[in-house]
DNA sequence: ATACGACTTAAACCATGGTTTAAGTCAACA
DNA sequence: TGTTGACTTAAACCATGGTTTAAGTCGTAT
């Protein structure tokens, strides 16, 4: 079986090795194992499992949950369904979030569009006082 | 016109007092009125400002940029291109984000239907045992 | 007159999510 | 053998975005 190191494991998801030692330390990544010299070892599995911190971190679920679902994840078959239900929440959360972004960007879009005018109208009245 | 108290404009966006102040306190909010005994008036128009705070930070600008947008507003019409060009700036910002938030949700749609169907083979295989 | 509720301020405090620092260990290469 | 580079730790530090506290001021209803 093939095993990165730390720097190896960060350049593939682009984060920086403190952020994956902090991660760690906050009970983020069970099971990590260790050279003789006590340097960690990132097996597919490893990588993975990071990748999936990353995933639920980025749609902003809180540590302390993600924490719990790593530890649900090692403790085996009997977490299942209880692993099911928090992705099915958490599925829920992240929806509503896209929504809430997208009426936002509409507003946002409307105010670009009356900037957009307005300049237009400033410009248009420029030109005639020009002649 | 009509002006509101502070509680008035907190409940409208369903948000505490303590933060409004916090963002007069941080320059997100410029112009606000103040009646005889020193207290808030928010106007139409200062509410519907508040609404763009409010918008802009639930769409993760962060506070130094909307101070610097509202000092644009307020500064005027020599200021429209530049909060022109803000704005489509962060529509950019924001569409990237709801695509990132689109990409991570079906990630975790997969481990949803991961889930699913490994509990409905341990209760098949359940279903076999008891026979 | 006084008590109440809504408001004011400045400053301290808090949670979250990292990042940085300092001092040290180890393996391999010159 | 010694120096280099990648790694280790614990603890201190930081940024962001608020929230809470303490002490005080108004305006109105009783």
């Amino acid at each position: 079986m093939k095993y990165s190191s730390i720097s190896e494991a960060a350049a593939v998801y682009g984060i920086p090795e403190s952020t994956i030692r902090y991660y760690e330390k906050k009970g983020l990544l069970p099971l990590i194992e260790r050279d003789q010299a006590g340097r960690r070892l990132f097996s597919e599995r490893q990588l993975a499992l990071l990748g999936a911190v990353i995933c639920l971190k980025n749609t902003h679920m809180p540590i302390s949950k993600i924490k719990q679902y790593m530890e649900w994840i090692v403790e085996g078959d009997s977490t299942l369904e209880r692993r099911l239900e928090m992705m099915q929440r958490h599925r829920q959360a992240v929806h509503d979030e896209i929504s809430l972004m997208t009426q936002y960007l509409s507003g946002i879009e409307e105010k670009i569009e009356r900037y957009t005018k307005q300049i237009q109208e400033i410009k248009n009245g420029e030109e005639v006082r020009s002649r």
